[in-house]
RNA sequence: GGUCCCAUCGUCUAGUGGCCUAGGACAUCACCCUCUCAAGGUGGAGGCACGGGUUCGAAUCCCGUUGGGACUGCCA
């Protein structure tokens, strides 16, 4: 068998897919990629059954697809593996590593008191107590000597093995935890790069010594793997991310309109940059340049401006048609096999015209940071009635007479003028002239009186691919407004 | 409190003892372009946390200080 790294990305389904676990992700999935036998798996880590819930694998399966992070072997599930871990835990007790506990968590503070040590103090090491409904089992760790953890990114970490306190590894009633449940199963999967979040740092030490632990008493001796803790992603107030607190959701992103490879890129940059000045890199040439050693040391403030800009290139990069087809899932998503599950499009199916939407794509093809905004920006087209934007109207319509005269010359002119962008402009640029109006006050007007609003597409495009006869239609009821 | 991690513009970073008067990107400001809004172009402002060493020479190495963070669960 060829040797390759083989990694793994090891969730917990207990929320949305966090844009930190996205990185991590990405970090394990490039170093697979980048080797020709690289292997990334994922595994469900659904152990912990009061706060596992479906809904969320389904989400970090459908999450991981969009971004592109392809699997070699799995989705795995961790509770497949219960009998391994049970067997881990035996063997364990066998050979000494662990003992029964029965202290609650108000024994062991009372005995602390004034101790500052944290954790577990030893209480039950050498009671001799049995399994029972009120016994959990603990790992007795060594009180002398270091763990050094060997991190690619930090470099050799060390750990006083008497800081490490006795740390349960199987619940009183029976389940086996994390701690060993993890390392049991990345033995079994034959892991050599353990990739993750620098939260788990303090992890590391332990589950080297399970993992040593495990090939005495296995008689298996798999090589220990390689640590890699990743710099954690941070809000503005340089805290670890939080699910509840921040906007964290990787689906809410797609929701958006953020591009796939968009957002696989501005992860990438977290924590990590290629060379050259040049930060809108492909996906192959991330692959390629990626190593872990590179990896920054320091915290990533995830910065959604950054990211915006980011998607806006992705956006003006793609071909029209590309962006149009792209567009699907906001502009008709009754034809999607995926939509975004937190909006509704302003228009009917029977008012959305496919045609249409394919010409005014590419105006507004540049102007879009991600395609979630396209709607709103081309709603004049599809809606029988414009949403007029009350403020707009009044400024340049409601108060100004010299708008309503441009109007009133408009509907004169755009009744005989021939149907063309091109024909548009000039006239309006006459109409203009006629009142002393240069061609960014003349076309105000006619573009809130049309779309509703003072910002939008290219007004003369847009006139054209309306037609004429609602052009007309909106700037009599512009006009009409006004005598209201 | 304890253990551990971290420290370059507001943000993400380049930088591994001399190419640094510290480079790029986002954001920001000004100007240009322009039918609005964007996009684009040009330019500006903006940083090595602090203090000691080591060295001919330090953003880069060492020590300390300060500051931030993670962990400290019969969660993962």
């Amino acid at each position: 068998m060829l040797d390759g790294p083989r990694v793994r990305f090891a969730p917990s389904p207990t929320g949305y897919f966090h844009v930190g676990s996205a990185r991590s992700a990405l970090f394990n999935w490039l170093l697979a990629r980048q080797s020709s036998h690289g292997v990334f798996i994922l595994r469900i880590e659904d152990t912990d059954a009061d706060r596992n819930r479906e809904e969320w694998v389904d989400g970090i399966i459908t999450a991981m697809a969009w971004l592109g992070l392809d699997l070699d072997e799995g989705p795995f599930r961790q509770s497949d593996n219960r009998a391994a871990h049970t067997a881990a835990t035996e063997a364990l007790l066998a050979g000494g590593y662990l003992y029964y506990c029965d202290c609650t968590g108000d024994d062991i503070q009372a005995r602390k008191g004034e101790n500052k040590t944290p954790g577990y103090d030893g209480f039950c090491r050498e009671r001799g107590l049995t399994k029972s409904a009120t016994t959990a089992l603990r790992f007795a760790t060594p009180t002398d000597g270091v763990t050094v953890v060997h991190d690619l990114i930090r470099g050799d970490v060390e750990f006083a093995n008497h800081t490490i306190d006795d740390f349960v590894v199987a619940k009183s009633s029976g389940a086996v935890l994390y701690a060993l449940a993890n390392v049991s199963d990345d033995r079994n999967d034959r892991i050599t790069h353990v990739i993750r979040g620098e939260e788990h740092l303090p992890n590391a030490p332990k589950q080297m010594m399970l993992w040593s632990a495990l090939n005495v008493v296995l008689g298996d001796d798999v090589a220990l793997p390689v640590y890699a803790h990743l710099p954690l992603l941070v809000n503005e107030q340089r805290k670890k991310l939080s699910k509840r607190k921040d906007p964290v959701a990787t689906e809410s992103y797609r929701d958006q309109g953020y591009l796939a490879d968009a957002f696989v890129n501005y992860l990438a940059l977290l924590g990590w940059s290629p060379r050259g000045d040049e930060e809108v890199v492909a996906l192959s040439s991330i692959i390629e340049q990626f190593r872990l050693e590179d990896v920054s040391h320091s915290p990533a403030f995830f910065d959604v401006k950054k990211l915006n800009h980011m998607n806006g290139e992705y956006v003006r990069a793609m071909t029209c048609p590309e962006f149009t087809a792209a567009c699907a899932p906001w502009v008709s998503p009754w034809l999607t096999a995926w939509r975004p599950t937190d909006r509704e499009v302003p228009w009917s199916q029977e008012q959305f015209d496919p045609a249409l939407f394919a010409k005014v794509a590419a105006l507004v093809q540049e102007r879009v940071t991600t395609l979630g905004e396209v709607p709103a920006m081309v709603a004049f087209f599809f809606l029988d009635e414009v949403a007029m934007d009350g403020a707009s109207f009044d400024k340049v319509i409601g108060t100004d007479p010299l708008g309503q005269q441009l109007l009133g010359a408009a509907l004169a002119r755009f009744g005989e003028v021939p149907w063309d962008a091109n024909a548009l402009h000039a006239a309006t640029i006459e109409l203009g002239a006629a009142l002393s109006l240069n061609l960014r006050k003349a076309q105000a007007p006619i573009r809130c009186a049309v779309t509703g609003s003072l910002v939008g597409p290219p007004l003369f495009e847009s006139l054209e691919y309306l037609g004429r006869e609602k052009v007309l239609e909106r700037i009599a009821a512009a006009l009409a407004r006004c005598s209201d």
